[in-house]
DNA sequence: AACCCGGGGCG
DNA sequence: CGCCCAGGGTT
């Protein structure tokens, strides 16, 4: 049988209903109970499908307390600072997540309240295909597929998809199972059911046909040989190397530091200066080992080099130099930092003590 | 369609 | 190490 073929098979109705319903009944008995779904709301909801984009559940759970901690309401949240949202945001990464959330939030509450269709929150900065049709069934009862990773390989699976599931053609594939799939009566429940059975039960590595709901309508249930290999995906890019040097510049409990540009790898964090200062300076030498931190896309080797300024003016003189601030350790703290400085805070902290003593 | 954008966990 | 994660924006 060709792709085609399944595809037909996938779209019959007597089959969806038959998974549809078998689906329903486990998720109503297996859904983890996670934050935002016991006490709905298009706030929480919201937040949670932004935080989640690449993701892990477990990973978002207490940045999504946090945040909403930080944040109470839209209202809130519009009315905070960038710096502080980047705040709430440290160590999450795909900053830019943040930032589109925060200007959301603006047009939300200039709007007076939130969308209250699909189309609209779509139209929002940071809002997806995914993410729309996820906020719209859940939080609106919008009858609309919502296709994330998890759907993607739960659906390849159960259909036998073969087709690269993020070029064109798979991605129509999916999207038109997915969309027969579809439980029209409880769209929220449906699409979270996917997903929390992709999370839980077909997984990328072992699938677990034996307690699977869909076994009994899936192409792929029990045969390993199949699901192994679904779904397919268009071959990924090796992080390319990257040096990147970082100079601490310091006098007293004074340190250099510079805000990020707009846009580039961590947009508008705060991190040190990539160029030296003047060799009026005093190099505290390379007091640890080069770290490496790898980004999605480039495999960064940093390299912290310390630097005693001889006085305060020639620290503020070089600062301006690099367009960058003068600020004490503890403000730094108090700034939205990406990991790999965040990795190294006691040890640059260290520095800083060295720097003291001398 | 390809590329950019973080960070962590797991086999 | 490689792969994946409740993806979206830009070119």
């Amino acid at each position: 049988m060709n792709d085609q073929g399944f595809l037909q098979n996938s779209l019959d109705p007597k089959r969806t209903t038959v998974a549809q319903k078998a689906l329903r009944t486990w998720y109503l008995g297996h859904a983890r109970d996670l934050p935002w779904r016991s006490e709905p709301s298009l706030y929480g909801t919201w937040l949670s499908e932004i935080m989640l984009q690449q993701t892990r559940v477990e990973t978002g759970v207490p940045k999504w307390h946090a945040f909403r901690e930080a944040f109470p309401s839209v209202a809130d949240l519009a009315r905070a600072t960038e710096d502080e949202v980047l705040k709430a945001w440290e160590g999450l990464g795909y900053y830019r997540r943040a930032r589109l959330l925060h200007r959301a939030a603006k047009a939300i509450h200039e709007a007076g309240d939130f969308p209250s269709t699909h189309a609209e929150w779509l139209a929002l900065p940071g809002i997806g295909p995914y993410t729309a049709a996820a906020i719209a069934s859940i939080g609106l009862g919008e009858a609309v597929a919502a296709v994330d990773g998890n759907v993607q390989r739960v659906v390849a699976r159960w259909a036998g998809i073969r087709q690269a599931v993020d070029s064109k053609d798979g991605a129509r594939a999916v999207g038109l199972v997915a969309d027969a799939l579809l439980d029209t009566n409880h769209p929220g429940d449906h699409n979270q059911a996917v997903m929390e059975l992709g999370a839980l039960v077909c997984t990328p590595r072992a699938a677990q046909c034996g307690t699977c709901p869909l076994a009994a309508t899936c192409t792929s249930a029990g045969r390993e040989e199949a699901w192994t290999n679904l779904p397919v995906k268009q071959p990924k890019k090796k992080p390319v190397p990257w040096d990147l040097d970082w100079h601490v510049a310091t006098c007293g409990d004074l340190v250099v530091v510079v805000q990020r540009p707009d846009s580039g790898v961590w947009a508008k964090m705060w991190t040190f200066p990539e160029g030296p200062p003047s060799n009026r300076f005093a190099a505290l030498g390379l007091l640890f080992d080069p770290v490496t931190h790898i980004l999605s896309h480039r495999r960064i080797t940093a390299s912290f080099h310390g630097w005693q300024a001889p006085d305060e003016a020639s620290l503020r003189s070089y600062a301006d130099e690099v367009a960058a601030y003068v600020m004490t350790w503890e403000e730094l703290g108090a700034l939205a930092r990406p990991r790999l400085l965040t990795k190294m805070w006691e040890e640059l902290s260290d520095v800083w003590t060295a720097s003291e003593r001398a």
